[in-house]
DNA sequence: TTCTTCATGTAATTAGTTACATGATTGA
DNA sequence: TCAATCATGTAACTAATTACATGAAGAA
């Protein structure tokens, strides 16, 4: 029953969690987005100023205003309370996994474009996860060299990490064998005929029950 | 330089590519959102009712009015104009896959939890997948026993179905080993053992040039 | 004949993005 | 000392969601 418009949503909990871990400016903040947090859920900078005025609002974290010169910026600290609203969120359930995927939709309408048009998506995705999965490996090794940030944090972090990268592999390895499939179409993929190896092996699965 | 508010977005186009299949109403649209579309474009149903007419004020479609006793409906048919601003729309660039995850996002904060959060999470995310396996599964039989809607397009939705399955079955191969990881720590994550050999194994990886 | 579910939308609200603005710092 | 880049936000706007409303059809 918290007044409107400023109840806590996943994204403000993100920012919570964020400043479990140490205290930050929303500038800072922002940058670790490129990191980890923004494959997980991934929103735009100026979001990330407005988050943190409602756990402040809530009592969850404290703001404190510090100057570099006469510029103003804004630290924000965790509070106790928020640090048990924290655990309290870990404990509810949550959303699975939400996928949104602009090129494979176009694969998708494939039959109503070209053959290369279809190629020419698949390879961008092959891109993709080339570089997703150069970052993961730099930040893997980074941890194994001992010079990953929040050290402390690495158990979890490894379990993460292990997921976005058998995600840039599955895709990638996707990417490959979507590329060879296209490649047999005729110029008009809308005549291509369907490859029924993959389905036949799909519906030959067994159920986990 | 087309009026503002009535810019054509992805989502658009993906109603778009929907009416170059055949004509809908907007509700059975709305329906197959449940299935193909919405596994790569998720999006509120209420949305679908916005979207084609932006495409009949751009001329790419044309909408009817059906009644069902005095109940008015709208069909909608794409237009030649509609096909050609679809081609023209698969022959540009995407964006590759977006991930929003709020279940491991809880994982990755799982150090200000408690143990039995994260196996809690583990599981939901392991459903999840045993969910997707199976709608998946039922799909392809479709498929391969010739019952499946628009076979036409089979070849095309062999490829996106191949990629959901690959993409479910990773996300519950991860949870399964995330269990048994996670299984081993103890009562306060924040004092687990990273599980290096996973961090390892990934930072032992060759990068594809 | 009444209840429930399917069908068909609209309106109000919220969440999120793009664009803008400006101070501090660094390097050429 | 000037330009470029980093740091720190705000404001305007757009996209998307939730909540609501109501007719038709089928089941009990």
């Amino acid at each position: 029953m918290s007044s409107r418009g400023d109840a806590l949503n996943t994204t403000t909990y993100a920012m919570l969690g964020m400043l479990a871990v140490r205290s930050w400016t929303t500038y800072e903040l922002a940058k670790q987005m490129d990191r980890g947090l923004g494959r997980l859920w991934p929103r735009a900078r100026s979001n990330l100023f407005n988050e943190p005025k409602k756990l402040v609002a809530h009592g969850l974290a404290v703001a404190a205003q510090e100057y570099t010169g006469r510029r103003a910026r804004t630290v924000y600290t965790i509070t106790p309370a928020g640090r048990g609203a924290l655990r309290a969120w870990l404990a509810t359930p949550g959303q699975g996994p939400v996928l949104e995927f602009e090129l494979m939709l176009k694969i998708f309408f494939a039959d109503h474009g070209s053959r290369s048009d279809a190629l020419a998506a698949v390879a961008h995705i092959r891109e993709w996860a080339r570089e997703r999965n150069a970052e993961n490996v730099a930040i893997a090794r980074g941890y194994v060299a001992g010079t990953g940030p929040f050290p402390e944090r690495a158990a979890v972090l490894a379990v993460v990490g292990r997921f976005l990268t058998d995600y840039a592999d599955m895709v990638g390895a996707w990417a490959d064998w979507a590329d060879a499939v296209i490649k047999d179409w005729p110029e008009d993929p809308a005549a291509a005929r369907p490859a029924w190896a993959a389905l036949e092996q799909i519906a030959a699965r067994r159920l986990a029950e």
